[in-house]
DNA sequence: GCCGCTAGTCAACGCCCGGTGACTTAATGG
DNA sequence: CCATTAAGTCACCGGGCGTTGACTAGCGGC
C-alpha cells in the first residue's frame, strides 16, 4: 500500500486525490466506525491531520467517497444478459470486492454509524437506486431493482458474517448458479 | 421502557434478565458500535458499571445476547408453506424487527466492529445457519438456507439504507409479492 | 432492632477518536 | 541564492467510550 520511492512529492491535488482512493477502498472493506482518519492517513503515507484539512470532516470526506463513486456505481456495466453471472460470481467468489460493485459495499458499511447512513439515505436514491431502477427497466423497475441490490449486498454480509461462507467449493459453485439465476431473473422481469 | 413503579427490587438474576433483554433488543436495533454500556443500562434503570459486573465486557454480554436467541433463532417457526409470505411481510414492513428474525438482525449489526463479527463467526454455523440448513431440508440444504438468510438480511439493510425502502405502498406491496415467491422458492427446493 | 452481606451507585481512569492551531519544511519565482 | 508561500507535521485538546475500585444503601438472620 504504501510505496518505498522515497518522500511524497509536495503535491496537494495528487495527495488530496490519493487520501480519496484510499478512503474509498477503506471504506468498502470496514465499517464507517472501523475506518479511523489515522488508518486512512497511513495508506497514504501522511499525518491524519491532513485529512481533515481536505475534507472538511470525516462525515464529509464519506460523502464525498460516495460522489466519487460515479452514477449506479459500476453495476451496470457489461453484458447485460450476463448480469446474474457476473455479479454473483464476484460477490462469492472476489477476495474482498475489488473495483466493482464498490459503491454497494460502502453503503452497506455504513449501516454500523447513524451518521454515515444519514449521508447514504440522502444519495442513495439520486446516486445508485435511481439509475439503477431505470437500468433495469420497466415494468417495475424500483422493484427489481431494489430486490437485486438488497439480494447482493445480503450474500456480501453473509460472507463476512461467516467468513467466507464455510462452504465447500462445490457448495458455493451451486450457491453462485442459483445466485446468479435469482438475480438474472430479478433484471430481466 | 422504563417503568414507572418505583424503584427496581433488588434481586441480582431479575435485573440480570432485564439487562439482557434491553441488550438483546438495542443490538437489534442498533450497530454493535452504536451501542453503549450507558444506553442500556439507561433502558434498565441502572448504573453503567452494572453492566460490565454481570457480563465480564460488552463483548461477552453481546456473545451471551447471541446464545439467547434460541437455537436457530425464530425464523423457522410456523408453517412452511408460508415462510416466504411471512419473513416477506416481516421484513418490509414491520417497523423494527419485532421479535422475529431478531438473531438474524444481530449476526447483521454486528459487522460494524471486528470485535462483534469475530463472535458472530464463532456462533453463527452452530446456532443459526446449522439448524437452518438442517430445517430447510435435501437437497443442498445449506446452500438453499445461506441464499435465503443473505437475501433477509439484504432487505433489511435496504430498509435501513432507504429509510423505509422510499418506494409507494403498492411498490411494497408488488416488492413483498416478489420476495415472497424468491424465497419460499429457496426452502422448497 | 441491629448487623452483615450484597445489589447497586459514583467518580474517575485510561484509551482512542476526530479535529485544531502553531510550527517546519519543501518547492517556486525573482 | 534567498524570500515567500503553500504542503505537511506535530503536539494537543475535548469528548465519549468501556471499565474499575471505593463507596452506599437496602434486605435477611440473630
Amino acid at each position: 500500500m504504501l510505496s518505498t520511492a522515497g518522500p511524497r512529492p509536495r503535491n496537494a491535488e495528487a495527495t488530496r486525490a490519493a487520501i480519496l482512493d484510499a478512503a474509498r477502498e477503506r471504506f468498502a472493506r470496514e465499517s464507517y466506525d472501523d475506518v479511523g482518519l489515522r488508518d486512512i492517513a497511513g495508506d497514504v503515507g501522511v499525518d491524519a491531520a491532513l485529512v481533515p484539512r481536505y475534507f472538511g470532516s470525516k462525515e464529509e470526506l464519506f460523502e464525498t467517497v460516495i460522489d466519487s463513486c460515479g452514477k449506479g456505481g459500476e453495476l451496470m456495466s457489461g453484458d447485460r444478459a450476463t448480469f446474474g453471472q457476473r455479479v454473483a460470481r464476484d460477490v462469492i467468489f472476489e477476495p474482498k470486492s475489488e473495483t466493482k460493485l464498490m459503491g454497494l459495499m460502502i453503503m452497506l458499511r455504513s449501516i454500523s454509524s447513524t451518521k454515515a447512513m444519514e449521508v447514504v439515505q440522502r444519495n442513495a436514491n439520486a446516486r445508485f437506486h435511481g439509475p439503477f431502477a431505470e437500468w433495469v427497466g420497466d415494468p417495475d423497475g424500483a422493484v427489481r431493482a431494489r430486490l437485486a441490490a438488497g439480494f447482493i449486498m445480503g450474500m456480501a454480509i453473509s460472507r463476512d458474517i461467516t467468513g467466507g461462507y464455510s462452504l465447500t467449493p462445490e457448495q458455493c459453485e451451486r450457491m453462485t448458479a442459483r445466485m446468479a439465476t435469482i438475480l438474472q431473473d430479478l433484471i430481466d422481469g
